[in-house]
DNA sequence: CCATTCGCCTGCGGGC
DNA sequence: TGCCCGCAGGCGAATG
């Protein structure tokens, strides 16, 4: 499932293939996504050169030389195939290059794509409302302190809010909120100061191993095979219901608004 | 404003 | 073996 971390890593491994590179050819094999693409979306990337790649929230961004820039979101099932030597099924956009051809594949189609004059990018719509970056300096002790206060909504789901942090999944949080020793049940606003001093680094600290994890499994961020952005974690508590924690006890799980969490009763409390 | 629910979509694994 | 069902997930719309 593609969270910042793996958004990020396939914005690194797509870097090197698109960086400077005419885009020759578009070609849409469906109509949409999540959402129709853009109209004009083979028009405009046709015959532009990529300027520079980034990454905001789950989003990855691909600028060119027309004053252009694509963003697309990988939604649970997205991912980027590199010089795929035959096209699969859910291969629903294909970009050329004079020298390689990317395929966008999404079976389950929650991924998006749009395309937005660079120099309105804040006025994107799904940018607007977007909280700090949790790894730039914005995501803050205080900062969330304020960002929570009054609520009563569990940490859990307010982590899952991209208004308050931007990029967490249900992944990350959990493994964040395991690792700052919190019960994810505990209502937002009442966290201590000390509790959230904890959250803090404990968030950059997960976001950033797998990042690393992902840099390093992928052979320059590209498999053999092709693939980018999918590299096997290993996790604390996620998807580990009833195995054990490293403290002697068991990892649990409880559903809320049909999302699983996970975690160790023992250690977050 | 805040909290909660639902629909979108398809592959997969478990149960029968 | 094959079929059905539920689950997984982000996000935006709708509802209370």
């Amino acid at each position: 499932m593609p969270e910042l971390p793996e958004v990020e890593t396939t914005v690194r491994g797509l870097t090197p293939v698109l960086e400077g590179q005419r885009i020759t050819r578009v070609q849409l094999r469906r109509p949409d996504l999540r959402r129709p693409f853009p109209d004009d979306l083979g028009q405009r990337l046709t015959g532009a050169t990529v300027t520079g790649l980034s990454r905001r929230a789950k989003y990855g961004l691909i600028a060119t030389d027309r004053g252009d820039t694509m963003i697309f979101h990988l939604g649970m099932s997205g991912r980027w195939r590199v010089d795929p030597a035959e096209l699969l099924k859910h291969d629903h956009l294909i970009l050329e290059t004079p020298t390689q051809r990317l395929a966008l594949n999404d079976a389950r189609r929650f991924g998006s794509v749009d395309l937005v004059p660079t120099a309105s990018l804040a006025d994107f719509p799904a940018f607007k409302t977007l909280g700090p970056e949790p790894l730039g300096p914005g995501l803050t002790a205080g900062y969330l302190h304020t960002a929570l206060a009054g609520r009563i909504a569990s940490i859990k789901l307010m982590l899952l809010d991209q208004r308050i942090v931007a990029g967490l999944g249900n992944i990350y949080v959990c493994e964040a909120l395991f690792l700052g020793g919190i019960a994810p049940k505990q209502a937002a606003g009442t966290l201590s100061r000390a509790r959230l001093d904890r959250l803090v680094p404990a968030i950059r600290s997960v976001l950033l191993a797998a990042i690393e994890a992902g840099g390093s499994s992928l052979r320059d961020y590209v498999r053999p095979d092709g693939e980018l952005g999918y590299f096997s974690k290993q996790f604390a508590v996620y998807g580990r219901e009833g195995q054990p924690c490293g403290c002697g006890g068991a990892v649990a799980r409880y559903a809320e608004g049909g999302r699983s969490t996970f975690w160790c009763p023992k250690c977050q409390r």
